[in-house]
DNA sequence: TCAAAAAGTAAAGTTAACTTTACATTAATC
DNA sequence: GATTAATGTAAAGTTAACTTTACTTTTTGA
């Protein structure tokens, strides 16, 4: 499962540390679900959606590439 | 956080053990998640909502109602 | 109405999301 | 090029999602 997190965060020109703040989780949260470290849960992936005026769907993209 | 996943599986005549075995949970899981006793992974999220063709925000209600 | 299927409760165990801390690396700026 | 902000790594701890088992209650239908 991929995510757009840190392409989103740029543009709104935010830090990990302001983003983590704003969700009221920890920067490590952040910085693991950018880097793919493992999978929000469906309320903090609603939140972060949420916060960028996204749909879950348009933030976290589940499907696999087709082989 | 409030979800229609009792009623979609009933609209596709299932039982709970059927729809568990469909998404490779266990049957107490969708006990617990049609009861509201916890709130899914995105992952389970989204294969829930595929399986009846829905988004996320579909079959999971996030807003609180309106005070 | 009774037997079987479906749904529910409870509780202990495992795993993965998330926290906390501490320290290392990279980018930006003076 | 030294300093500081931002990003990253690692690892141990907590919490909540999910499993497993065992037993109870409700629903269904022969």
């Amino acid at each position: 499962m991929k995510n757009n997190i840190s392409q989103l965060r740029k543009k709104h020109s935010m830090t990990q540390k302001e983003l983590a703040d704003l969700l009221k989780v920890s920067r490590q949260t952040i910085i693991s679900l950018e880097r793919g470290k493992y999978n929000p849960s469906i309320l903090l992936a609603y939140q972060i959606s949420k916060l960028f005026n996204k749909t879950i769907e348009e933030v976290f993209v589940f499907e696999e590439e087709s082989n």
